[in-house]
DNA sequence: ACCTGAACACCGTTCAAGT
DNA sequence: ACCTGAACACCGTTCAAGT
């Protein structure tokens, strides 16, 4: 059924291509939500069997993130989905019984980890939208706004004309695994909720 | 011109407001992407004043993140916009030039912000897309994964079931407040990226 | 020359009407 | 009883035709 969906994936698309009418999919779901919630369920599914069993849980976690954020990155109309609702679904509570799990062995307290666990999910989730518009469009906005950095008057903007190049320096890789380390420094760093 | 905006953000809509049809806005814009980031670069323009001027950097860069997340909160189909395209404009400019102030301020290396920037304005932004969806979708998700926490099976879900009820608790502003600190710690401890 | 709005190509969702 | 697709209410964008 809910196979193929690299490109936009809508209610008449779908439909169309079970050769149906639009409006039949509400026999299956309620909602465009839903559809989309219940395929990345399915797209997560070989997720967190996909972590490495040994090693360094701070490497095992990130891996596990990078791997949430590539079934994220490849289906971007997805991705727009989970930004916006709280994932359900076993696979996707799979993922995050993994990742407590090894906040855990990191030894990150549970109240921590609750909320770190939110925070941790929404960097590759925002990032996957964030490439989700046309890669075109992407490289176009880089090099417009190389050029505002490049033209910036010193006097208005003094910080970012002395930051200059760094602004735009690294690739999305690189800045993603920096990002996550972060991420993980911040939570082993950070004083728990008082909530 | 560019004035109200409170709920859906759409070239028909303004093009009916204005009394016209549509298709006049593409002499103004190029875009729905270049209409949205032409509203919140004029949404964005007190918000780099309104931060305090004493005080100690973090606090003040604190402010400064909650309010540039306000303005995205309450416009919803920009946050959308802000999030897969690089803000651009002169008071988008203003807002970055000053976060990188604070955090020159606070012995963050040039590098380190630069990087950090991107990461800083990503949260806020993805908090305000995230609650985007009506509000009455939200509390049912919250709800529905409330019911999935609490029944979920102890074997298959061991970190999730005792972690349980911390997933839940904080309201919206105490774990925006708690991130601003998980990412600012992070950015503190980091190693400087090897771009 | 410049602005415009009809037209085109899409959406999600509902619900009367068929099987 | 159950599935369906015509119909409704929206979108963004283009471009021929008017001023």
């Amino acid at each position: 059924m809910r196979e193929e969906g690299l490109g936009k994936v809508t209610m008449r698309r779908i439909a169309t291509a079970l050769d149906t009418g639009p409006g039949s999919l509400y026999v299956y779901v309620r909602d465009t939500e839903d559809l989309h919630a219940q395929i990345l369920d399915t797209l997560l599914a070989p997720v967190p069997a996909g972590v490495p069993k040994t090693g360094p849980w701070r490497d095992r976690l990130k891996a596990l993130l990078s791997d949430y954020g590539r079934v994220l990155h490849t289906h971007p109309t997805i991705a727009r989905m989970a930004l916006s609702t709280q994932p359900s679904g076993p696979n996707s509570m799979a993922v995050a019984d993994a990742i407590l799990g090894l906040l855990a062995e990191g030894g990150v307290s549970d109240q921590v980890a609750a909320w770190g666990l939110d925070l941790l999910l929404l960097y590759p989730t925002a990032i996957a939208v964030e490439h989700g518009s046309s890669t075109s469009l992407k490289a176009e906005g880089m090099a417009e706004l190389a050029a505002q950095v490049a033209v910036a008057d010193p006097a208005r903007y003094p910080n970012v004309a002395r930051v200059g190049d760094a602004l735009l320096s690294g690739d999305g890789a690189s800045r993603s695994a920096w990002a996550f380390d972060v991420l993980l420094d911040g939570i082993l760093a950070v004083r728990s909720p008082s909530a």
